[in-house]
DNA sequence: CCGGATCCGAATCGATACTG
DNA sequence: CAGTATCGATTCGGATCCGG
């Protein structure tokens, strides 16, 4: 029997033997954005041993979740399997718990474009869902959620991924370009934000269909995004707060941001521990 | 920084630091049928380390999962909070997740009174579920499940537990009496079952409502239990295989009983590993 | 730079013994 | 019954190193 065997004979301990381990699921969680090379889950977890996270993949892949896939050019992404991806749900469940009990971040605590990733996906409420592009800052993470037709879909736009978005083939033509990531220097860290800040107009792009019409609302958060899709914040008073900017766009755009991603919390009363 | 923090902000590693450490999530399992003493976790977990067992309950404390709760006739159980219950879902989607993957048992593995009633939940389909009092008997572990209006309810029959079954005070007059437990000899570990025994009838019981009438059913199961509700086996092919016993009932209630417990497996392509 | 393998001190876990 | 104490065995974390 395997050293980290629970010795039983039942499905929640052959599950938890395996995406249990330390580390184990958050790799997962980073590969359900997307295939990611060895280096790409390093930087997406910054904290975790070389050694331990080639252990995971190993072991992920034996236990069918995770495949290696050589890249056209010369490469090498570890990408879930279709019995990998099954584990999504788990995964948003967790996430959602996790989310209503989290408090502030610790003073080291990083935000990686894949966590806050899963994090709106966690968040999304395709049923109250109204059609928008976002773009959302937080910290130095920057991403782009298009919400069509109550489907959510979300790309990385900072820092950049050395990978392709989706699929290592551009299917139809060249990929398209993609105006500059807009540069207003480091997003600040605090809860207070910059004065609305007019960005030059850029080069005359039609509002229309697809990724790369302008966003209705560009959104930076320090950590007041948490509160506002927790509910302890409505829209105005995250704005009044300043734990919050609309820096391009409509404000309005923050209500249906905050119909579309929201976590609701567990009744407080049910935290306290008796005797 | 805690020493086990992934040091992120992110709501998949604030719940796994809590429920993710090893055995924290079995203790849930077990909680989650019922309120349990520190021996009675100590017995449905046979090969955790106490001092493992004392620190969890401590974490799962302080994270607002479990309740220390003194009991009446001195003595004392850990229940869960009714923010603890919530992790229900998820501890249903892991056990469906496992059971897929589960293969035959390891020599020495056990099977518990509440791992197995998780197992049936985890099975249970509320919306196939035909009214029916199942006893089931697996190893050593003997359960009544009954189903009345999509609702599934299990009791434990033996090994006996030393606490009531749900809430320490019998609402209306005293426990009722229960028959003794079949005593047919210990329970055969192999998958071939002795023959139909032909029990003695007891004291006249009428098939009434309630926990107490006669089971429609006593399936005796070696480890075929897990290949049937799989689909693996139809219920015919089970007991042609002698994997499975109907030892008092009609056999046609397996029909009912695999319609009832059942986790589609996922599809066998999914599993094979790449390069 | 990518994809790891190796080494070693620190923290955790597992097994057993022991105590109020 | 409900844990605490102890101690060797593992695992983890952090750093370094190495072949392509």
């Amino acid at each position: 029997m395997g050293a980290r065997s629970y010795g039983q004979y039942c499905g929640v301990t052959t599950a938890v033997e395996l995406i249990g381990e330390r580390w184990a699921l958050l790799i997962v969680r980073d590969l359900l954005v997307g295939p990611r090379r060895y280096t790409d889950l390093k930087q997406g977890l910054p904290r975790i041993p070389t050694n331990i996270l080639s252990a995971r993949l190993k072991e992920l892949q034996e236990g069918g979740v995770v495949r290696r896939v050589p890249l056209h050019n010369c490469g090498l992404v570890y990408e879930l399997t279709p019995y990998g991806r099954a584990l999504e749900p788990i995964m948003l469940a967790l996430g959602r718990r996790g989310f209503q009990t989290m408090g502030e971040p610790s003073p080291d605590d990083v935000v990686t474009p894949d966590s806050l990733t899963m994090a709106l996906r966690t968040a999304f409420q395709a049923d109250a869902a109204t059609d928008a592009e976002y773009e959302l800052h937080v910290r130095d993470v920057a991403l782009r959620a298009s919400v069509r037709a109550g489907t959510l879909t979300v790309a990385r736009l900072a820092p950049e991924s050395s990978l392709p978005e989706r699929g290592p083939v551009p299917e139809r033509g060249p990929v398209p370009e993609r105006g500059p990531v807009p540069e207003r220097g480091p997003v600040p860290e605090r809860d207070t934000l910059p004065e609305r800040d007019p960005l030059p107009e850029r080069g005359a792009k039609r509002r229309d269909e697809g990724p790369d019409r302008e966003p209705d609302a560009v959104i930076v958060a320090g950590r007041g995004i948490r509160r506002l899709i927790a509910g302890e914040l409505t829209p105005a008073e995250a704005l009044a707060q300043d734990v919050l900017a609309v820096v391009r766009g409509d404000e309005t755009f923050l209500d249906s941001f905050a119909r579309t991603f929201h976590i609701a919390p567990l009744t407080e009363l049910t935290k306290e521990s008796a005797s």
